[in-house]
DNA sequence: CTGGTAGGGGAAGACT
DNA sequence: AGTCTTCCCCTAC
């Protein structure tokens, strides 16, 4: 129990043995020749035996009294608490097997059968205090719950954990589908086999995760009991942690609230504060807020500052304080005997007491303690290696979990004081700590969450980056005593998009060789309510911007993948595993007070109404898929309406099918237009067009990303003059002559004419307007051969001038907003696209401190486009105009409008593609 | 009864 | 028809 036990030391014959006792069904048989099957393997297994009973409660008579025989200390299984245990209970009550005998399960003789069943069926909640009780005296292992604790996995059945943990196959049974397992012997020792398998499983996971000696150690370290440790029971352990810390230090603590009622809640604390009457007695939280119900946060956490969004491909450092807020506790001494209580809710000030508090010399009793056994870790191999190595685990993870208890309302020790003094210093060291790196060291922190910073280097050079780093935390240590930042990573490539949402290419080193892997963080792609088509797509979208390929061929790679995968699904080449979507129940699915319209619930009422007594309930993680009905026109009713469990499409003939259009739209599209927001030569509609959906519907969002940047205009609000203000003019040139002028827009035409008879722009020849009479070449002299300027030469015009524009924007030049810098650049590598806000650091840096931006935004590029669509909108012109003005030009436009008309189109069309998002040069197939 | 808060994003309904 | 609010789930720290 000490260490760690290896899967070869577990096969070791003579060490471990095992037995299945099987009974045949209800009204059944068991199969013909089965006993001799039976003898036959009782002879291959060894000590491994196989019993078979004639009924239940022989069955069950037999196990109880296998396990009295056994003694055992430990019982081991997943879920056990939570299925296990409760079903054996329960038939040995509905079998009357005699008290003497079932409570055998347990080391204490009992005469009656507890209550079994809970009030509440709560998430994750394990066994029944009932269950607990029948089992005294043997320690319970629920590798299921212990697995939820102790590691962080997409799904902890024992199927995926046996996978992802053991690397091990795990066949699946349905439960509906063991009746017919009896019909055969071969099928009925496969199933046997299972049994015993899932049993070996779940005893090798608990080796595996060393969750024994872990659950030691923390038990050790904390005074409690073990078997409580084992069932999570954090805030319990930290509880005894500190009873015994105070009472060491003879303090009265404070009795435990354990009442449902606000007004016991009120009258134990009345007691509990009258029974200590010096100040050294412990915080109360006399506003008994609300405790049971919705329970908002009770106080402000940890600080995240606003990312500064994009793709950054040169050198970030992640620095983070080990330790936060165990560290704050130490640094200004935080406890209940060193704060003022400040009675009229303000928030508590920092101690200026002198005397180290409990809690700070707890912490730093513990954080030695993992110092010297650290110390020791580096000397020791094997066995004892191991134990040190669990042993310091254990005491880190104790001073980790004592801040939650410190705000958790139902904790003995529940001080709302003391944590919102913990998280606001967190909150303060932050910012400070951010202060400094970009006002002092004049570095640029690009985010940062609760304790850690980023810091973009704009360095190529991974050396030069731990330098910067090392200075960094030279400098951010020297402002504490305690508090210690440290550096926890350096990415090569990184994409931050959110909040708490960003991928990065991390390099690490083994034996001083450095390697790359991938981290991901609060995307989509890594959270269990995405189907895994819509992940996987995501998925590799990120591997290909983080590749560090060039622009062009990533956003090529991503778009071509998504028109395959488009493909593939109308043709239905894709499994329906892809589509299945998980969601965990919080709660019994008929809790939900609006559970008509969330999917999982929907679909867990269908299963349990179809008899499914697992699987349904509080805690269950439901599968579903989208469907919709085969050859119906248009999708009515909610998400919810149409969720299927994946086998409820295998059986229903295909009324229900995969509803292809909703998992483009909004599984797929979604996922992977919010991983390319930053990525040029993309964008939401060109992305939807490749998955085959009507790209305009995803127009508004091009939109907003133009009107959300401040280097745009609000272009609808504003008359023409400032509207295309900046502006390049459309240069006509002249075949005659190659000189070439500016095309004027037919505004002016209108406009300049507005005030003026026919007469004055009859005479007005060298005006702008002037053009739009003659459509002539103005450098040329009147009526010469080849001057003329015709439809389809402006229409050409307009489309080369189109195209050299976005050329340029898709070249992707930066260029430093520095006056005295201009440094400009070609991102060849997805160059790092800061977010609108403020642009990335210039390559010059520190030379120059100026900020890279791209010389054409999509605005930019828009705003031209429009232009040109500007200058020949003639028929926006007209209906400005008054009647009598209108009358006096139409038969100028009658004339005007075929010349220009081509040409019109043609920027038009230019300019709705642009806006759609296919600004790729090969697209642009305009025909004149 | 069985640590904490911050935050994104889907879906639906109320509101303007 | 868009915006806001609410609930729900999952994740980062």
């Amino acid at each position: 129990i000490d260490g760690p036990m290896t899967a070869s030391e577990l096969r070791r014959s003579g060490i471990l043995s095992s037995f299945t006792i099987l009974r045949k069904l209800e009204g059944g048989i068991l199969p013909l020749g089965f006993m001799k099957k039976v003898d036959d393997k009782k002879i291959k297994d060894g000590m491994n035996a196989l019993i078979v009973e004639h009924s239940e409660r022989a069955l069950l008579n037999c196990l109880m009294n296998k396990l009295c025989k056994l003694d055992t200390d430990v019982l081991v299984g997943h879920n056990i608490s939570g299925f296990d245990l409760d079903v054996l209970l329960h038939r040995s009550q509905a079998c009357k097997v005699p008290s003497g005998v079932w409570s055998r399960i347990g080391r204490l003789k009992r005469s009656m059968m507890p209550k079994l069943t809970k009030g509440t069926t709560l998430y994750g909640s394990g066994a029944s205090p009932g269950i607990m009780s029948c089992i005294a005296g043997r320690l319970l292992c629920d590798t299921y719950l212990c697995s939820r604790d102790l590691l962080k996995e997409a799904s902890y059945s024992l199927t995926e954990l046996s996978r992802t943990q053991l690397n091990k196959n795990r066949e699946e049974i349905a439960p509906h589908d063991i009746p017919a397992k009896f019909q055969s012997s071969e099928s009925l020792l496969q199933l046997i086999d299972c049994g015993e398998t899932d049993a070996w499983l779940s005893l090798e996971l608990m080796f595996h995760l060393s969750i024994l000696p872990l659950t030691r150690q923390l038990t050790n370290i904390s005074g409690n009991l073990w078997g409580k440790t084992m069932q999570g029971a954090r805030a319990q352990r930290v509880e005894y942690l500190l009873l015994h810390a105070f009472h060491a230090k003879k303090y009265i603590v404070p009795d435990k609230s354990i009442g449902t009622s606000k007004s016991s809640i009120a009258t134990k604390k009345r007691l509990a504060s009258a029974d200590v009457e010096n100040r050294n007695d412990l915080h109360t939280d006399e506003h008994t807020e609300q405790v049971k119900s919705k329970k908002g946060p009770a106080y402000a956490g940890g600080l995240v500052l606003e990312p500064k969004k994009g793709l950054y491909d040169k050198f970030v450092l992640l620095l983070d304080f080990n330790s936060l807020y165990p560290s704050i506790i130490q640094e200004y001494n935080l406890c209940f005997t060193t704060i003022e209580r400040s009675l009229d809710g303000l928030p508590s000030c920092l101690p200026s007491s002198t005397i180290t508090g409990v809690l700070p010399e707890l912490l730093k009793n513990l954080v030695e303690r993992r110092k010297m056994v650290k110390s020791w870790l580096k000397t020791a191999s094997g066995l004892k290696a191991q134990q040190f190595d669990i042993q310091q685990q254990a005491l880190k993870l104790t001073a980790n979990s004592l801040y939650g208890c410190l705000g958790f309302t139902n904790s003995r020790f529940y001080a709302k004081p003391i944590a919102e003094l913990i998280t606001s210093q967190g909150r303060d060291i932050l910012q400070s700590t951010v202060d400094l790196v970009q006002n002092v060291l004049n570095l640029e922190v690009i985010y940062g969450d609760t304790d850690s910073i980023m810091i973009y280097s704009g360095l190529d050079d991974i050396t030069k980056a731990r330098i910067m780093a090392a200075k960094v935390i030279q400098e951010v240590n020297k402002k504490y005593r305690r508090l210690e930042i440290d550096l926890d990573g350096i990415y090569k490539r990184m994409l931050l998009l959110k909040k708490k949402k960003y991928a990065a290419v991390k390099v690490q080193f083994k034996d001083g060789k450095p390697y790359e892997v991938i981290e991901r963080k609060g995307l989509d792609i890594v959270r269990r309510d995405w189907s895994l088509l819509a992940k996987e797509s995501g998925e590799m979208c990120l591997c290909q911007i983080l590749s560090g390929g060039s622009c062009d061929d990533v956003v090529e790679t991503i778009h071509s993948y998504l028109m395959k995968v488009q493909q593939d699904m109308r043709n239905g080449e894709i499994e329906l595993e892809k589509y299945v979507i998980r969601k965990t129940l919080t709660k019994s699915p008929e809790e939900y007070p609006d559970g008509r319209n969330q999917a999982h619930v929907q679909v867990a009422l269908r299963m349990k109404q179809s008899g499914f007594s697992t699987g349904c309930s509080a805690g269950d993680t439901i599968s579903y898929v989208i469907c919709c009905v085969q050859g119906a026109i248009s999708n009515s009713g909610g998400i919810a309406e149409r969720a299927r469990h994946p086998d409820e499409l295998k059986t229903n003939n295909g009324n229900w099918i995969i509803d292809i259009e909703y998992y483009l739209s909004q599984q797929i599209h979604p996922v992977v237009s919010r991983l390319c927001a930053f990525i040029q030569g993309t964008d939401p509609a060109r992305l939807a067009d490749c998955l085959g959906l009507d790209a305009s519907k995803f127009q508004h969002k091009t939109f907003e990303s133009i009107s959300n940047d401040p280097s745009s205009v609000l272009a609808s609000v504003l008359d023409a003059d400032d509207r295309y203000h900046g502006c390049e003019p459309l240069r006509l040139t002249c075949q005659s002559c190659s000189s070439s002028f500016d095309c004027p827009p037919i505004l002016t035409f209108f406009s300049t004419s507005r005030d003026s008879t026919a007469m004055d722009f009859e005479n007005n020849k060298e005006t702008n307007n002037d053009f739009w009479r003659r459509f002539c070449c103005p450098r040329c002299p009147e009526d010469t051969e080849g001057s003329k300027i015709t439809s389809a030469m402006i229409a050409n015009q307009v489309k080369r001038q189109a195209e050299n524009l976005i050329s340029l924007y898709y070249k992707g030049i930066m260029i430093c907003d520095d006056e005295m810098c201009k440094h400009t650049t070609r991102s060849l590598n997805l160059c790092v696209l800061g977010d609108s806000e403020r642009g990335t650091v210039c390559p010059n840096y520190p030379q120059c401190n100026g900020h890279l931006r791209k010389q054409y935004t999509e605005a930019e590029v828009y705003k031209q486009l429009s232009y040109f669509c500007h200058i020949f909108d003639a028929k926006h012109c007209i209906e400005k105009l008054d009647s009598n003005r209108r009358v006096l030009f139409e038969k100028e436009l009658k004339r005007i409008y075929p010349m220009i008309n081509l040409a019109f189109a043609t920027a038009q069309k230019i300019r709705d593609r642009c806006s759609y998002g296919w600004v790729q040069l090969n697209d642009l197939s305009v025909s004149v």
